[in-house]
DNA sequence: GTTAGCACTCAACGTCAACGAGTGCTAACA
DNA sequence: TGTTAGCACTCGTTGACGTTGAGTGCTAAC
């Protein structure tokens, strides 16, 4: 595997991300400036597909690459950390109306990810341990009824409805808010759950908030909450040659309307930096010639999210990979921040 | 006009619908018991394509039924009443394990009534006139921040942080709110903004947070909410021949993700009961050979949502149709009790 | 008014030959 | 020894062409 080899290759295979069609050795000795011949590349090739990472759909036809060549090239992409830094502000842009509901942002991302790289977008809302409790609070409502505000480090806020007495007043309400938050902060939610039969025990004659309250931490607890996953760009596979076949497309497309997963698989990569995992490297029978990259973000407690793109195994790799890449640095710093307001001061 | 064209168009329709293939007159004669030889289905055939009720690909085809023919159709099933409720008993198991936020709410009818027809469903949110305020609270966060909870009388929480200064105790901050619940109760957002700057001037020392809450206020004042869209099973509509040419299929699905746009579509119809657009009545081009079938359900202060599907112009009507009266009636009242804990004693 | 029969139409399907992009191999060349 | 020109060969693609069959419209008989 000389220099040259390799010089050809990664033309063969920029070529075929380009076109989709399988590269003759005629195109690439005249597209791309090697200097040598049709018959010299076509000896070449002949050795690259010894090798493994060229095939031939059919005899009188061109070759594309392999699974293994894309892996190589996408691995000399990374370590060559050849990444051009894909006009950050580009994507910054994108972000200058202020959003900051959690899963708007990430909506919003899989959004922009997915019409920059007309590939599909993926954006996992982060997963970590487990959330702890920062607050507790009961706002009335009305009608004998409260919302329970849940903050926690996360930020991630969950909300129900309870029933409380009706002869509780507002100033009550917020006492018992209070005396709330100071017992569970820094609990998760199952430990609250655990603590809270000792805390009505305690509190008398707010049995029927406390109770309400309770059956809301164990729901949630119990709920592995999944987080949220927003899908971006579905609808461009459609536009590659790929999945013109019509089965193809509906299985594609019904694998990314099961949200679970979905998570799952673009989860599945742990918590690197990149992943690139190329056709079956996926693991999914649905995603055979499918290739997945993933990058990740934190925020400001060290939680990872997940973003990734779908797209052909044939994808701009290097394209994708700084989108990414500026993407994920794009929302580490917004929830590193606080979501609003300027820079967070002081910390947690 | 007569009866006989009647019954061999419904025949006919019923036919297409099953099959999604042009019919001849043998079909109709030997699969209905029309009692009829072909030759006589084919002159009533004839008078019916002058009529504007069928359509015939090319000559030598059968014929498939026009939208006028459908709309007469639906016409005829909506007068006569004949929608059988689809088993209600088969639709409410799916929300057995209960679920509260309305969003999830919403997001799991728009799966189960896709499921349960094959077609596309789109699920949104109430819209009424103005949400009003009906509590503001502020909840501490630590750092300087807080979190913004704003409850409106649809029960729709709006939440951002905002910088409060550091020497704000919770007391404080609490009073703050209870201020604030008095002055904007009942207003709608817009009108929030408008009085906000005269109680800054009054309540003097809190201008940093009075000024977060201003930006956030006018920040979702301006933005039209939008509420949330569900769409639930697109990849259903790949399976109808319908869409197996690949363009159509990616003009579709990327009509279903603008979401705004799929929105107004399906929102479109009004306030009716009940909507059936069929093919060009949609007004929207990608939908040309789409048919809409909308239903409404309501909250309990009277806001109306709307849930749709959208599917093949040779739908299966009445049994749509039924299933979104079912699912209409299971939201309704879903949301006029409140969202937890046992329904709702006292009114707004 | 209904039906049987028949000629006619036309999309769909399969076959076949021509075409051409691309290969592999061989021989000549630097 | 590596490179290149030339040539025979392969095989998918394309388009022409005939066949098939579902379905119609028309006419004549019932």
């Amino acid at each position: 595997m000389d220099e040259r080899k390799m010089r050809i290759l990664r033309a063969i295979i920029d070529d075929y991300i380009l076109t989709g069609v399988p590269v003759g050795s005629r195109t690439i000795s005249k597209k791309y400036e090697t200097g040598l011949s049709s018959a010299t590349i076509r000896n070449e090739m002949s050795d690259l597909e010894e090798l493994g990472y060229l095939d031939q759909p059919h005899v009188s036809a061109g070759r594309i690459p392999s699974a293994k060549a894309y892996r190589l090239y996408v691995d000399s992409l990374l370590q060559a950390g050849k990444l051009r830094n894909d006009s950050p502000q580009a994507i910054q842009q994108h972000f200058s109306g202020r959003i900051r509901q959690m899963e708007d942002v990430i909506d919003h991302a899989a959004r922009v990810i997915s019409s920059l790289t007309n590939y599909t977008a993926v954006v996992l809302s982060p997963k970590g341990q487990q959330p702890r409790l920062q607050t507790v609070q009961l706002v009335p409502v009305g009608n004998g009824t409260a919302l329970v505000v849940v903050v926690t480090d996360m930020g991630i806020v969950r909300d129900s409805m309870i029933r409380i007495g009706n002869d509780m007043d507002d100033d009550t309400l917020y006492s018992v808010s209070r005396a709330l938050t100071n017992e569970l902060r820094g609990c998760t939610l199952q430990e609250a759950c655990e603590k809270l039969p000792e805390i009505i025990r305690r509190m008398q004659g707010n049995e029927t908030v406390l109770q309400g309250l309770y059956g809301f931490l164990s729901e949630r607890s119990g709920a592995p909450a999944g987080g949220h996953v927003a899908v971006g760009g579905t609808s461009n596979m459609l536009a590659y040659p790929e999945y013109s076949d019509v089965d193809k497309a509906r299985s594609f497309l019904s694998l990314m309307e099961t949200r679970d997963k979905l998570a799952e698989i673009i989860r599945g990569s742990g918590e690197m930096a990149f992943t690139v995992r190329i056709g079956p490297e996926t693991g999914v029978p649905e995603m055979a010639d499918c290739s997945i990259v993933t990058a990740t973000y934190s925020t400001r407690n060290g939680q990872q999210g997940t973003l990734g793109v779908i797209g052909p195994t044939r994808m701009q790799y290097s394209r994708v990979i700084s989108i990414l890449n500026v993407m994920g640095r794009q929302l580490t710093d917004m929830f590193s921040g606080d979501a609003d307001g300027g820079d967070q001061h002081g910390q947690d």
